[in-house]
DNA sequence: CTTTTTTCTGAACAAATGTTCAGTTAACCT
DNA sequence: AGGTTAACTGAACATTTGTTCAGAAAAAAG
């Protein structure tokens, strides 16, 4: 059966979505036209409307697939440690983690925290749901390391979005082929939230 | 004598710079118009080119009154000390003074922030050597703190980043009136802090 | 090949954008 | 009061915005 006209797709074609991704991180959703995206990606702009009902949703879908990847991505780092692996191990594995995966999407990264208040309300709601499971996630370290007596923390809420904060911060400066190598970068970094929490 | 038309004053006036503040904060200012402002205001859109030669320079002096104000309110904190304070009582005075400074003007952190990239390229690099002046103030405590083996830093420079980012996080959260009062937030973040310093 | 289906063009739409400016209103001064 | 200066209006400007859609082009299917 023929897609009627104006219909698009439920996934939005790759050349548009990495368009989007590069000039929205660049410029600002705002400030980007859906000329600019089709330019681009080689073609006039009604095109796009082929594969995104409006410039809305191809923003909320950067954004929850970027969510949804970091989700299902730290799941399998999490179950990749051995059975019993006590908190102190937990948190490396988180720390490093969440370094190394968003040093990889900075465009996605950068619209994920930028671009908030440009996504209508439900959208929004979505959105922050899932960003809230992604730092419960890390809260449920500490909680356990404090349980186990591995971390002093005085308030597991806080020092999540603490430690969050601190991590992201490693985005706004850091550029590959620098002074350090990535995993120099993980592991300073380690060295300051373990010391944070610890005892 | 008289102003010509059409020039504007050096300071911007203050109703409009505060409604810029807001409107810029909370929608960003690629996705505010200059009538917006203007209505906020109660007056029409022309009206505002009395105060401001145009939209950017409205953007960046907000900026830049923000990022001085930013510079001469720690000159001020940092001389109140006693001569010959340790690094370790300059670190607490640095945490406390950005937590308070920067819950006290909301708005303002939230633009110098998110807006750099809106920035002209004459404009960004302005306001980015503001920023790393203020950079610069932590660091000299870290290294001094380094020097006299107070502190234990893998990277000053990583280390300033870090916990200026730390720091910052705090606003992405913070409510009045919550959970907390402000002073017991700066003393949980002055605990992390430390901690992560240390030796 | 022809027919069907998918994709894109190119023009058009109404609305909104930053900015200018002649002319009006308000404020101040003597 | 009148006269001078400052502030604001309201309309206009050229561009740009997101979005639509009939029809052309291209691709796939037969």
């Amino acid at each position: 059966m023929a897609r009627t006209q104006g219909s698009h797709s439920d996934i939005t074609g790759p050349r548009i979505r990495d368009a989007a991704l590069r000039l929205f991180a660049q410029h600002g959703y705002a400030a980007v036209s859906m000329r600019q995206i089709a330019k681009e990606v080689g073609v006039q702009a009604g095109a796009l409307y082929n594969y995104t009902p409006d410039k809305q949703s191809l923003l909320h879908r950067l954004m929850e697939g970027h969510m949804r990847e970091l989700l299902a991505a730290w799941q399998v780092q999490e179950s990749s440690g051995e059975a019993g692996e006590d908190a102190m191990a937990q948190l490396e594995r988180f720390v490093r983690f969440h370094i190394s995966f968003h040093m990889q999407r900075p465009d996605a990264v950068f619209i994920a925290y930028m671009e908030l208040r440009n996504l209508s309300e439900e959208n929004f709601i979505l959105i922050e749901a899932l960003r809230s499971s992604y730092e419960d996630a890390l809260e449920a370290v500490l909680k356990r390391g404090v349980d186990t007596g591995r971390f002093r923390i005085p308030d597991t809420k806080i020092a999540t979005l603490a430690v969050i904060a601190m991590l992201n911060g490693v985005m706004t400066w850091y550029r590959s082929g620098g002074r350090l190598s990535l995993e120099e970068v993980e592991s300073v970094y380690w060295d300051m939230v373990r010391k944070s929490v610890g005892v």
